[in-house]
DNA sequence: GGTTCCTAG
């Protein structure tokens, strides 16, 4: 395939000769004859089933389903019906039926678009494989969760929080009727805190179990116990009947598990549950057509630019989906698409520039949803979002820069206790992925800014989350359970270094002994859904009479919406806006001072006063809002525990709650060093604060900081002036000896 | 002088 480079390009261009490519583009995939291909479900090998009639995709599985309401005319009901037998799954539906009959751990291996998430649930219950009890379909985000359930509860022609419900982190639609009930992973892994052999389900279906969250290995492990526990000691042959003739207490009533994924790892999960059965399940996606680069293309930006042009001025319509690492390459990206735009001929289509990445205001990510305006070309710059949380309509061409950024926790113990983020390469299955979404609606074109080699030098997926985030949080929540990192049977091992990392952060926020075993603290901090030293800073404002202003801050700290919106564009009336709101100790006072105004704002103005004022302030309402949310709920968890939450230190008491959130942030201590940077109390490394701190560019003599980030430099970020006698008295200048 | 994406009775 050649493409056509205009003469503004080639203007521009010129300079970089030895930097083109001359038949820019290789075709791995000469699947291209435009129509869907012939579905199957093929078990441990053979196919058990053929062909399927073409039509065109009636819905994806990541769900866009809530427009079908539950109180569906007959007509429509029925149009769901067909749309139902017309999955690529319902073909297989017998065969699938009899395998989890017969099998305790089923793993499912389906591709996106085969229907596996939505149907597997209503066959088991179709098929009474459930008994009387409840089916957990488990996923990694509340959207999927939510919109799943919406879409089953209209094909059973129900109404969402009977038959079929869900359950997510503040959102629970489910009844005492609920069989179907679709749910969060850490919904279930907290629910395994109170229930530990999770004796209402009957059915676990895990759900992108390939993604390997953090949560969703941490369930797996525990589900292979509790079978044994619930099941007997099960050897791949069905206890149920076993089970049933025993009699014994209600928990013994058997569990089935699938597991389902969607590429690549299958054998890993069957091998995990000792040889289970491998059912494969085809999707319906249309061709991608894929074009690697000849040469590397190390200015992937300016590349991508490059790409989208030769789109632009020769393909057919069709919406451009540009993958980049990160808002910065976004942002960039923007001002010269838009700059280039503009010269473009009379004859040429308009462009739209869309972006799209989770920081961004919601109402400027929903933008991408709006109609592409006729003779207009939609150019959408998205990050990772946009690659399986999110499926956006109208795209047929992808261009991918093989680049992502990555999130690596680094243990204490190799001179880190930090995050690093860098940008890095994407895997084979990301690459597989991003392709795909040109194929969603019709045949698409994927143009990768790297070469083929490059390609199959990628590893073939992400690390599992376990061996890359620290592990305080899961791991205190283990203990309450009686459980271990150490002694649970995990898919992946975490690294030595990061559990003795962990296990000091415990043992130094005095949740865990000095023999590993859980205090009596520990077991109060973990009934908080917060990071350990968030929960720790909770249990300390109890003493000190302030946990109202603490919970503000702590709820703020985390909302997953940053509080203060960035833009490098107004950057100078940014920095002016926040001064009001800014106080002397702080970055932890002044989101105190943030909030507070925000309530005080939410008394008078109506809903639209309170986001223009948002906007005015360049303050991120979602984060508001959201923070909101989870205060309430932490007020709810503080009754429970006895702490009185309304309890507030109030005017001239801020003393007490930078005290509180110290007895959290102890071991996040640095001292001012000569030179202006600063040195880990606990740790060698020289830290600076970030830049968007109010206590950057000041000479505060000791901080205390939520979080160190290493980006370019390490930097501590929500930062607070701190009492240098205080911190000592905290025991955390003799642990520094220790 | 600068931040991928998720998530917790």
């Amino acid at each position: 395939m050649r493409l056509y480079r205009n003469h503004l390009q080639q203007k521009q261009e010129e300079k970089k000769k030895q930097k083109r490519y001359s038949a820019p583009w290789v075709d791995i995939d000469s699947e291209d004859d435009g129509r869907p291909r012939k579905t199957s479900v093929k078990i441990n090998g053979t196919a058990i089933n053929g062909h399927h009639k073409a039509t065109s995709p009636s819905h994806n599985e990541s769900g866009r389903a809530t427009s079908d309401a539950p109180t569906a005319t007959s007509s429509k009901h029925a149009a769901i019906q067909e749309q139902r037998l017309n999955l690529p799954i319902t073909k297989g539906k017998d065969a699938l039926i009899r395998e989890f009959r017969e099998n305790d751990v089923t793993v499912l291996l389906g591709e996106t678009g085969s229907g596996k998430t939505t149907q597997v649930p209503q066959y088991l219950l179709e098929s009474n494989l459930a008994g009387n009890d409840t089916i957990a379909v488990t996923q990694p985000r509340k959207v999927a969760a939510t919109s799943l359930a919406a879409r089953v509860a209209a094909e059973q022609g129900v109404k969402i929080g009977t038959l079929v419900g869900y359950s997510v982190r503040f959102d629970e639609r489910c009844g005492s009727d609920t069989r179907i009930k679709y749910m969060t992973d850490g919904m279930i892994v907290r629910e395994l805190m109170s229930d530990p052999l999770l004796s209402k389900y009957s059915v676990v279906i895990v759900d992108e179990a390939h993604e390997r969250s953090l949560r969703t290995d941490l369930l797996i492990s525990n589900l292979k116990v509790i079978q044994r526990q619930r099941n007997g000691n099960g050897t791949g042959e069905n206890n149920y009947s076993k089970a049933k003739g025993k009699e014994k207490e209600k928990a013994t009533n058997p569990l089935k598990i699938i597991i389902m994924s969607a590429t690549l790892d299958a054998e890993k999960f069957a091998k995990f549950f000792s040889g289970a059965k491998v059912i494969y399940v085809q999707g319906r996606q249309h061709p991608v057509t894929i074009y690697h680069s000849l040469q590397s293309q190390t200015d992937y930006v300016d590349s991508a630019m490059r790409t989208f042009f030769q789109i632009h001025t020769d393909q057919p319509p069709g919406d451009v989906l540009i993958f980049l690492p990160g808002q910065e390459d976004i942002e960039g990206l923007e001002k010269s698409v838009e700059l280039f735009a503009k010269q473009l001929p009379q004859a040429c289509m308009e462009v739209l520039i869309c972006t799209m990445y989770a920081s961004q205001a919601p109402g400027q990510n929903a933008k991408v949803f709006n109609a592409t305006p006729p003779n207009t070309r939609k150019c959408i710059l998205a990050t990772n979002i946009a690659e399986t949380s999110i499926t956006i309509p109208g795209v047929k061409y992808v261009i991918d820069t093989g680049k992502c950024k990555e999130k690596r926790y680094l243990a204490r113990n190799t001179g880190g206790g930090f995050d690093t983020l860098m940008t890095r390469d994407i895997t084979k299955s990301s690459a597989m992925q991003r392709a795909g979404r040109a194929g969603r609606e019709g045949a698409g074109f994927c143009f990768r800014l790297y070469t083929e080699d490059a390609f199959k030098a990628m590893k073939p997926s992400a690390e599992p989350e376990i061996l890359r985030c620290g592990l305080a949080s899961s791991l205190l929540q283990l203990k309450c359970i009686d459980q271990d990192l150490e002694s649970l049977d995990l898919m992946d091992e975490p690294d030595r270094d990061s559990l003795i990392s962990a296990l000091k952060t415990l043992f130094l926020l005095g949740a865990i002994n000095q023999k590993k075993e859980l205090t009596p603290l520990g077991r109060e901090m973990a009934a908080f859904p917060l990071e350990p030293v968030y929960s720790r800073a909770v249990v300390a404002s109890k003493e000190l009479g302030c946990t109202s202003e603490v919970l503000i801050i702590v709820s703020v700290l985390s909302a997953s919406s940053k509080l203060f919106t960035d833009s490098s564009e107004h950057r100078d009336a940014i920095s002016e806006s926040r001064r009001k709101f800014r106080h002397s100790s702080g970055d932890h006072l002044t989101i105190l001072n943030v909030y507070k105004a925000y309530q005080d704002i939410t008394k008078s103005e109506s809903k639209s006063g309170r986001k223009a004022w948002c906007k005015k302030h360049f303050l991120n309402e979602r984060a508001l809002l959201e923070a909101g949310e989870i205060r309430e709920q932490l007020v709810g968890t503080c009754q429970r525990a006895g702490i009185d939450p309304k309890a507030e230190g109030g005017e001239g008491k801020e003393e007490e709650v930078i005290k509180s959130l110290a007895h959290g942030l102890v071991a996040n201590t640095a001292f001012l060093q000569p030179d202006g940077s600063y040195k880990q109390v606990m740790g060698q490394s020289v830290v600076k604060i970030h830049p968007s701190s109010t206590l950057s560019e000041r000479k505060t003599p000791t901080i205390m900081y939520d979080e160190l980030v290493y980006t370019n430099q390490i930097y501590a970020r929500g930062v607070t002036s701190i009492n240098k006698g205080f911190l000592a008295g905290l025991g955390a200048l003799s642990q520094r000896q220790a």
